[in-house]
DNA sequence: ATAGTAGGTTCCATTTTAGAACTTGTAAAG
DNA sequence: CTTTACAAGTTCTAAAATGGAACCTACTAT
């Protein structure tokens, strides 16, 4: 399989990484997030060949998670801005960053802190549940079909990536 | 730069990309938390190839993320699972699907859906804050250099993806 | 007149990847 | 006892993606 055929999958994971899930874009994304907006900024701070950079910001624009901007005439001259749906990528940097920050110390302990403005304090981001706010991770938490993979099995057509046991309780359960 | 000197950046997110930021880590993790285990299935699921499948469970197994372990002897047939620093990617995967429910939604609705067994209902995770509990976002929080950083600005060296003006606030206030 | 800045584009050598075929060892089916 | 299937890889080759350097354009400052 191709990478760029990806965004078809029936998962949420696979799509969002057909658009971010390539090398440099979320450092792309970490960056406007610290403030850059401009080309040059941009090749600078991550390093990554100018070649590449024109067509991953390219595609951030394409994919409206950036909005490209001119910002002078005369030469002209754009600046790259986060979207609604750029600015919604804020919490995978976050919890990449806290990954990192418990994984990946190389003796100097961690690069940068959050600090929360609500409370004033240093903060290590968790997830909660938005309902009942007690805290969420793998082992309190399950899967069921959505809508999108109810659709599809009901076409004929099976996600490939829900092992087989998991479809088989959504198939019992659903009476599929 | 080359991707694989990215490890060595003074950022968590750059450091935690090196491991997981190529296309196909976070499936094959995605995978793992769904119960695949396999070879086979892995690739069934993924449609990568199977040369890139070995080497992607290699790299995963150098940097901790899975074990292998064998489960029978004759022939030699093991079994990828999820360690502690594998299980620890979970947010990750969770902020990403968050974002594709949202943004990626081919028209069928969300794909899977997450429930929270302590509150028994459908939940989509939220970012909080470890200290007040109260929600974390982009517009609420802020970032300060930690001792990663210090360090080497101390050094003498200067971490480039920190952008100017924000590197000279951390100077001014922590008088380097 | 020369150098610098900003935002690219073009070219080529190198690296990475996809896809198909092949391997090894066992067990089950005809 | 020969073929087929399964599991987990390895090997090969063509195609695609990438990094790095050089070049281009249109100002501005020295």
């Amino acid at each position: 399989m191709r990478w760029n055929e990806i965004d078809t999958d029936v998962c949420s994971v696979a799509r969002t990484l057909s658009v971010v899930g390539d090398r440099w874009t979320l450092l792309i994304l970490r960056d406007c997030f610290l403030g850059i907006r401009r080309f040059d900024e941009f090749q600078k701070s991550i390093g990554l060949s100018r070649h590449r950079l024109t067509d991953r910001l390219n595609k951030l624009v394409e994919h409206g998670l950036l909005e490209k901007k001119q910002y002078q005439d005369n030469p002209p001259r754009s600046e790259y801005l986060l979207t609604e749906k750029g600015k919604d990528i804020h919490p995978v940097l976050v919890t990449l960053t806290g990954w990192g920050n418990k994984w990946m110390d190389d003796g100097d302990g961690v690069p940068l802190l959050y600090h929360h403005k609500t409370c004033g304090h240093e903060t290590k981001p968790v997830l909660s549940c938005d309902h009942c706010g007690e805290s969420i991770e793998a082992g309190n938490m399950y899967v069921a079909p959505g809508p999108g993979i109810l659709e599809k099995l009901k076409r004929g057509a099976s996600p490939g990536y829900i092992p087989k046991r998991l479809l088989k309780a959504f198939q019992t359960k659903f009476n599929l």
